[in-house]
RNA sequence: GGCCAGGUAGCUCAGUUGGUAUGAGCGACCGCCUGAAAAGCGGUAGGUCGGCGGUUCGAUCCCGCCCCUGGCCA
């Protein structure tokens, strides 16, 4: 159809349509989905991320999707090496990679050029205990000390950057950069798509999405993922939803809070991710309760 | 019907021994974000302190009546 082979991206808000969007525009190009979805990354998580089933990918290829177990640490330098090589690979085959996801960090990780230095298990531990016994205020301080710029870019009450910047500067010796780059052409030549919709309609979405988990069986989900170790993983334990029902399994409040939370916490969620996609003039937007968004897409797309 | 407890920010509650509420947490809104990113962090808005009277220079706080909620007793 078209001469040069580029990627699209899906991105923008959790429920706004991204997955069902990504497979119709697969099927129609010949592409395959690559997930950018920091949690659909997870085996087992299926309900609670809203993963597609084996039915609803229809047959179109998916890449990066169920690749940790629950105890493992979603990390964006892992995945910034694993998606370019997926990438590379598919254009390489003349298949059109598909991007989709809302996870913002990792959509820029993988079109920009960031480099993430190295990380030390032991200097990291080391610096969290550390952050746990003398607060964040100290170590900030330090931060001043041995590099003013990153210190002026991190607030000094955010002690998970802070101690990453020190482990950085630890590490390589050399000042941490604080700040994302200004966008510039996405790698791949990739075009950039936003998927979204009306405010209201998509609060409501998220609503009657997380009333469908429930009734799926998203806490007999969690309950299984709690005995493969759950509770113990650092990433996957906040997720949206397994972190409000294991924390009614603890007692902490009954189901029905935790769906409630669960949808709060979602809402809340949608306007982050707008938040962050918002400032990337490289997205163009579409409405995806629009009459025709899979058009909009084409277009969009320039194919 | 009687007794008791309570009615303070959207919600759950602190507090004011009478002197314009530094209110808190959560929520909402806005923003930040380089190896946990569905994470983490920050800023802002929001209250005629249930209603009406009274006492007082001054009442959310004291007094009276009323309304509402919960509990106990009939």
């Amino acid at each position: 159809m078209s001469g040069q082979l580029r990627p699209i991206a899906l991105v923008g808000p959790t429920a706004a349509g991204k997955s069902d969007l990504g497979v119709r525009l697969a099927r129609a190009l010949g592409g395959e989905v690559v997930n950018a979805d920091a949690m659909q990354l997870y085996r087992g998580m299926d309900i609670g991320t809203a993963k597609l089933t084996e039915a609803e990918r229809q047959g179109v290829p998916h890449h990066l999707l169920d690749v940790l177990d629950v105890t493992e640490t979603a990390s964006v330098a892992a995945y910034q090496r694993e998606a370019r090589q997926v990438l590379a690979d598919l254009l390489a085959a003349g298949r059109t990679p598909i991007v989709v996801g809302g996870s913002g960090l990792y959509v820029r990780a993988l079109f920009d050029d960031l480099d993430f230095p190295g990380t030390d298990p032991a200097i990291r531990q080391r610096l969290d205990a550390e952050l746990a016994e003398v607060g964040t205020a100290v170590l900030h301080e330090r931060l001043t000390e041995r590099d003013p710029a990153a210190a002026a870019a991190i607030l000094p009450g955010n002690g998970r950057r802070i101690v990453r910047a020190l482990e950085v500067i630890e590490l390589t010796g050399r000042p941490f950069s604080a700040s994302l780059p200004t966008p510039g052409p996405a790698r791949f030549g990739a075009a950039l798509i936003g998927v979204d919709r009306e405010p209201a309609e998509l609060d409501e979405r998220v609503d009657l999405r997380v009333g469908r988990m429930f009734a799926a069986g998203l806490v007999d989900e969690v309950a299984a993922l709690a005995r493969r170790g759950l509770r113990e993983g650092r990433t996957a334990s906040r997720a949206l939803g397994y972190q409000q029902v294991l924390a009614a399994f603890d007692g902490e409040h009954d189901l029905a809070v935790a769906a409630e939370e669960t949808a709060r916490a979602t809402r809340r969620f949608v306007r982050r991710q707008r938040s962050w996609f918002r400032r990337d003039r490289r997205v163009v937007w579409l409405d995806a309760g629009g009459p025709d968004p899979f058009a909009d897409i084409l277009r969009v797309a320039g194919t």
